[in-house]
Order: structure tokens, then sequence, then C-alpha cells
DNA sequence: AGCACGCCGACT
DNA sequence: GTCGGCGTGCTC
């Protein structure tokens, strides 16, 4: 009976991913989580796959054969196999997405078509163009790209005709990103080798040192004998032949080991951490998840180290993942002086090389913990104890390119299926999160005090409506001017902090506050320039920009600044003091350098955009100013107000580090708005309170899932039409049994905020419901029959649930 | 997506 | 009668 195997193919598209079966000649051998090459589709394209599962049996149907196989080894665990599937259904993504994020970029190969030229070429049939193309091919195989560049526009026709005409031929040609390192090792063949050498002492002083080398130090790395002795390569391949040496390939890793000079002192916890430790500790045999809220300096970290300590102990391994700008030096030194080799650092400027050595280390068991961002979430890693998601709100956990997954979900599934403890860390959890720590799914631990016993900065808000109507037109108020004139006086340092994401701009009434909304979303509008409108981009209610307050009569004003005006105002007012600009555009010169700068040469004030919320703690900042709070917070995004409360608590915390006390000026249109009062106060609760209320009015998350349906194509009319069309089946389909029991809400189709990216238009839908499996395998069978349809052809659809941003 | 198959019009 | 255009539907 021949072996039959089930595989996932690399060809295929999300419409067609599912398990296919092909027959594994008896020669070739395989097991789970091999690659193979095989045929695949009508033409019988050579594509890659990997081997889900192998029976014995015979064939229902002809099946065609596998071709060949790409790893003598399995590549990919039962685990990942498991994994990818589950975000296959997860992320509506196919199988090859799902594994391709899961193991590192240089395992995958990347494939060449070649075309070659037949055995027998019938010359004389040839025209003048074909025959050049046979003349090129005859030095060697050629892609079709680089037959077109020698000889020109019409290849592609060409090569057609050739093909039929057996001419030509493909093939395809795979090559591994990255190969395994190995060094070469030396060492004496036999025991009397250096005796052998002594008649050659004369003759090959250079050789016989080498040997010499060798008795005396037993086996040497080549490149280390040949700098010592001045023996050259070829020598030795001359003395191994003669059977007086023998060499030896050994893997090696490419891991650089940059000097960490932290010194590894014992940890000492205060009563407080010492609770959460011992509260986590007893937690952790159990699967699940704890989230440790701890203000900002509670000293987490030196939780999360007294955990790894305690459960790589017992025998577990850990994974502690940052977002992207946590995994400072510092951190890495402070993992690398506790855990020296046993500690894999996983962050985004490793090589390919390196990370995939660090990979290899990991999956060998030799490195026990990693320390890693977003992608170290995949991390191979056996009897996880404990997974750490340190700063759980941060948008960086989630991927921006498909599929786009959320660190914590993989996290969390890693966890239930290694019966491992989630640890989810923030100051300013996620609504969510804290939602489910409120109702007891979650476990909670709290770090209440901040490290030292530092107190919290002194913060003001500033009405900026109160400025307006006194005539400053500028966006530095009186309070904030008081504060900066003080701290230069003083040669304390301060920090501005203007709060600028994305493009889209709202309109606000300065006068009493009024933000537009959209009366169907209770979302707040964006403003158009180009067609003077206001839009929702939920449901696609648009409308007329007025230019006055239907509540007051007062003049719309936009929100809307850059740091570039606040630096020209800010030399106004302080025309002899120095200021450093960091945002976008003059980031260019590195951040940490322009950070020295600011920390060395004291410069009075610096100025940024969100890079300078995170991770920055100086001794000598006493003031940090929040230019426009308000620019984050009428956003029509349901994490808005999460969002600006993060950012504001944070950029707050960033005031008074050192031995003085810190004050914080936050500047708003909206003083009275409650997301700003409980940021001033640095009060999450209150926050908290009154976020959950409105998400459970607004059907937001954690009550529903908002899943966005976004159909892209080179022709707006299309696209609108086909989304429209997929909305309006998906109302229908919304009412009928078994759909109508999860209360689904369709909202759109609407306008991407961005329309054209790249030529192709996006339109989008809005599904709210809870994220079933029900519901998810409705949304997949839309998207299949999206792709299915013929006059969908040239666009794309894809899916994606609860987006940060 | 990518490819062959087949139906129809134009040209040898 | 045959070549090649594109519309159609399938991928073990």
């Amino acid at each position: 009976m021949p072996q039959i195997a089930k595989v996932a193919v690399a060809a295929a598209t999300y419409a067609i991913d599912k398990p296919y079966d092909y027959v594994v000649p008896d020669e070739l051998i395989v097991a789970v989580g091999c690659r193979v090459l095989l045929p695949f589709g009508r033409g019988n394209r050579i594509s890659e796959a990997v081997i889900l599962g192998l029976r014995r049996g015979v064939p229902e149907k002809p099946l065609k054969s596998v071709r060949s196989v790409l790893d003598a080894e399995p590549l990919i665990t039962e685990k990942e196999i498991k994994l990818a599937l589950w975000m296959r259904q997860r992320y509506f993504c196919t199988f090859y997405d799902a594994i391709r994020t899961i193991l590192p970029a240089a395992v995958w190969y990347r494939y060449r078509e070649l075309w070659q030229l037949s055995k027998s070429v019938d010359w004389s049939a040839l025209t003048e163009q074909e025959a050049a193309v046979c003349r090129v091919l005859q030095e060697g195989d050629r892609e079709s790209d680089e037959l077109q560049e020698i000889c020109g526009e019409e290849v592609p026709q060409l090569l057609a005709d050739l093909k039929k005409r057996g001419i030509v031929s493909q093939a395809v040609e795979g090559n591994r990103r990255v190969q395994d390192k190995t060094v070469q090792f030396a060492s004496l063949a036999a025991d009397g080798a250096l005796e052998q050498m002594e008649r050659k002492k004369k003759s090959a002083p250079r050789q016989y040192d080498a040997v010499a080398f060798l008795h005396q130090f037993g086996e040497t790395a080549v490149h280390e004998l040949c700098y010592f002795t001045g023996v050259s390569r070829a020598a030795l391949r001359n003395l191994e032949k003669a059977g007086i040496i023998t060499l030896r390939e050994q893997e090696t890793y490419r891991i650089s080991t940059r000097d960490y000079s932290a010194a590894a002192e014992p940890i000492t916890l205060n009563e407080e951490q010492q609770q959460v430790y011992e509260q986590v500790l007893t937690q952790t045999p159990e699967p699940g998840v704890t989230l440790l809220q701890g203000v900002t300096g509670s000293g987490k970290t030196q939780v999360y180290i007294r955990l790894a300590q305690e459960l790589l102990q017992r025998g577990k391994t850990v994974m502690i993942l940052v977002p992207e700008i946590a995994l400072t030096p510092q951190m890495m030194a402070r993992f690398v002086a506790y855990f020296g080799d046993e500690v894999a650092l996983l962050h985004s400027a490793l090589r390919m090389t390196e990370r995939y050595d660090q990979w290899k280390r990991i999956r060998r068991g030799e490195a026990r913990i990693v320390l890693g961002t977003r992608s170290a979430v995949f991390a191979p890693l056996n009897d996880i104890g404990l997974i750490v998601l340190d700063e759980e709100q941060e948008n960086s956990y989630e991927s921006e390119n498909s599929p786009r997954y959320h660190a914590r979900d993989i996290a969390k599934y890693r966890c239930v299926q290694e019966g491992a403890r989630l640890l989810l860390g923030s100051a300013t959890p996620t609504v969510e999160t804290a939602y489910y720590a409120e109702n007891g799914a979650y476990q909670l631990a709290l770090l209440r005090r901040r490290y030292n016993e530092k107190r919290l900065p002194r913060v003001v808000v500033a009405d900026m409506r109160h400025e307006l109507r006194s005539g400053n037109m500028g966006c530095i108020s009186r309070a904030l001017y008081e504060e900066l004139r003080q701290n230069i006086e003083h040669g304390e340092q301060s920090i501005l902090f203007l709060n600028r994401r994305g493009s889209s701009r709202q309109l606000l009434c300065p006068n009493c506050g009024y933000v537009p909304q959209c009366p169907r979303c209770s979302v707040y509008l964006t403003y158009h320039s180009a067609n003077g409108r206001m839009m929702c981009h939920y449901c696609g209610h648009s409308e007329k920009a007025s230019e006055t307050c239907p509540d007051c009569g007062g003049y719309l004003k936009h929100i809307g600044i850059g740091t570039q005006k606040v630096e020209e105002e800010l030399h106004e007012l302080f025309p002899d003091t120095p200021v450093l600009r960091m945002d976008a555009d003059t980031v260019g010169e590195g951040h940490e350098k322009l950070l020295k700068t600011f920390e060395t040469k004291k410069i009075p004030i610096l100025l940024g955009t969100q890079m300078v919320a995170k991770g920055l703690d100086f001794e000598n900042v006493t003031l940090v100013g929040v230019l426009a709070a308000d620019l984050s917070l009428y956003v029509d995004h349901y994490r808005a107000s999460e969002r600006t409360f993060s950012l504001l608590t944070q950029v707050v915390g960033r005031a008074g580090r050192g031995e003085k006390a810190g004050r914080a000026v936050i500047q708003t249109y909206t003083p009275e708005n409650d997301v700003i009062q409980a940021a001033a106060q640095q009060d999450y609760d209150h926050f908290y309170q009154g976020e959950i209320r409105l998400r459970r009015l607004r059907r937001d998350p954690p009550f529903a899932d908002q899943f966005m349906i976004t159909v892209t194509g080179g022709e707006e009319e299309q696209v609108r039409r086909a989304c429209r069309e997929v909305a309006e089946s998906l109302r229908a389909a919304a009412k009928q049994p078994p759909y109508a029991a999860l209360e689904l809400e369709v909202l759109g189709p609407a306008p991407s905020p961005v329309v054209k990216v790249n030529n192709r238009y996006r339109y989008r839908i809005t599904v709210i419901g809870k994220n079933e499996k029900i519901f998810r395998d409705l949304l997949s069978s839309f998207m299949k029959e999206f792709a299915r349809r013929k006059e969908n052809r040239h666009m794309n659809i894809y899916t994606d649930c609860n987006r940060m941003d």
C-alpha cells in the first residue's frame, strides 16, 4: 500500500487552502513536519508544502506524487502545526501564512524560476529574436527577468512560444536564505603523529609547528591554528591526506556577545514586591492569566527576574516579552548578568543569521529563558512555566502585517497548551484586561508603591479654550509658559510632548468643547479636507462640515499642530534658550544620540512626539508638558480613550524621577473630560470605571469584538460595489438562524481612513459580535465566496479583529 | 493566483 | 479548416 501524505500547500490561496492528499514515492523518506516539493494545480507548477499527516492506504482517486523532500528531519513540530492551524482560523490566513510567521525567516527557501534550453534544438526553425534568447540560455539557465533585460520586452511571448514547441522548459531552483555555520577543527590523527613529523622538521617547519601545537593543546579551531603557527589551510589539508591530522566540521552559533557589564547583584524585593512574587508563584502551576498592575517605577522587572530564576530552578522555561522600545541595552544587560548563556535575546535589530542561531539554541533547550519583542512569542521553548508580557497595553504587540496576530493572544494560546501562566504587566492595562481581572477571569496582583517612595508629580490642567478667549493664539498656555520659565531659570530640564498620531483630523468648538459625532455610531467624525466633509469610518456616514458649533454658535477649530510650529513659538517666547526637537524628521541621526545630547549637554527643552513618551529616565527633568492632550482623544477608534490615558500617564510619570519634585502641565480644550481628569490624578480606577460603562453601552471590547472586513482593488467603484454586496448579504445572513442568536451588527461599507494606498482603493465593513468559532466560520465562508466570484478578480478581501489602531 | 480547456471569430 | 482571443472553473 502506498504512503499517502496530507499536506498544506504554499501555493494555495485562502479560498482553496485545505489539506491535500499526495502519494509519497517509496524512495522518499518523510515525516510529519518535513517540507516537500510537489506539483500543484492544472499547470503542475512546483510548490512547497508541509506534511501534516501520513498514512498508508489505497487512494480513492488518482493522486499526484510528492516530487522531493526538503528536510531530512522534521523542521516543524506537531505543536507548531497545531498553532498554525489555530492561527489560520483565528486570523483568516492560510496555513502557510501562519507557519511563515511562526518560524524564522532564515529557514525558508527562496525560489527562482529558471528557463533552460532543451538538449536538441533545431536552430534553423528559429526566428532571429528566438535564436538570440536561445543563445543566452546556451550559456546557462536564466530567470525571465534577466532574459528580458538582455533580449528586450518581447521575451515573455517568445518564451511562451518556445515552451509550446518544446524548445525551452522551466525549472524551479530553491535556495535557503541562511546556512548553518560551521567551524573546522583540527586534531592529531594518532598518538605518534609528532614523532612521524620529526623528519620533516627541516623541510616543512610550519607543518611541524602546527602538529606540535596540536600535540600540546589538543583539538584546535583551524583558524586559530593558522593564526598561531602560520600554517596554511592547504598545508593542513595535506597533513590530513597524509593521515597525520584529522579535520572535523563543527556547527557554531553566530551570536554576538556584546559585553554587558552589569553586575548581577542579588535581588532584594521590598515587602510589596515579595508579596506579589509569592502570589504569582503559587498561581504558576495552574494555567491561567494574572494581571500585575503596578504603577510606573514600582519595580515590575525585579519581580519578573525573581520569578524567572525560581522557575528555571524548577526545570521550567520562561519567556519575557517587552514592547520594542523597552528592550534597551540596560534591560538586556540585566538579563545577561542574571542568566548568562541561558538567556536568548530576540530583538528587532538582530541579523537574520543571529536570529536563526538563537532560534536553534532555544529549540535545542540550550537557552531556557527568552527575552524578546513581539515575534519572540513564537520562540520554540518547551516546558514553559511562565510567559510575561510587559506593558501589555502597547500597540507594538500587534503585528502590522498579515497575519495580524497579537502577541497576547498567541501567548495565551501557548500557555493553555503548555499549562503555563501568563503574566500581564502594566501600569495602565487595556480595558479588556482590567475587566477580566475585575470579574475574576484573570487573577490580579498589585504594586501600588513607587520605588524609593517617590512622590507623583503635581499636575496642572491648562484650559486652552480660556487661553484662546484671552487672546493667546499659540500652543503654549500661560501656565506652561510660567513653569518653563522657572525651569530655565533654575537650570532644570523640561520635556514637551506633542501627541501627534496619524493624520486624521477632528473639529472642535473651542468655546464649549463640542466635538461632532456620528449620529449612528457614537464615534467622532473625521474631517476630510479634500471634500470639506466630516465622515464616519465605521458606517460611512458623511455630512458637510459646518463652520460653527451647533450648540453655542462658536467657530469650530481644527485640532492638528506640528512640532515645527511649536518650535518656532518656543523660540519667540524664549529667544536664548536652545530647544532639541525629536520627531520623524530629526530622528534620522539616531534618537539614542539625540537623547544623549539632551542629557549630557543639559539642553533646557526637549520637544518631541511619541518617542519621548516612553522609556526615558532623566534625573534633571522636572517638568513635562503635554501640548495637546485632545489630539489622540477624539479619534474615531474605540481605543482612543485608553490610549490617551495610558500616554498621559506615561508622560506625566517622566517628570521628577530624580531627587527633585516633578510637575506636569496637560493642555486641553476639554478639561472637564473624564479621561483627562483621571490622567491628571493618575487614577486608573476612575478612568476604568468610566470607560467600561461606555464600552458596555457601545458594545465595544470586551463586550463584543470588532471584525473589520476590508476589500481592496484598483477601481474605486468596483470596490465599493463589491463591498456593498458583501455587507448586504452579511446583513441578510446575520438575521437567519443560527446566526441571529449572535446578535451581529453589520456597519458600513465605509472608506478606510486612507482610501487609496498604492493605487488601490480600500473600503471596509465593521461587524460587531462575540469572537466565537461559529461567527468566524461565517466570516470565513464570506471571504471564500468573495474570492470564488469571478467578478471579484483583481480585488482582495481580508479580515482582522479588534485592531489596535 | 495561475493555468488549461473550450468556445467563438478571423484569417489562410 | 486552424489559430488564438478570452471567459470559465479547478487546484489532491
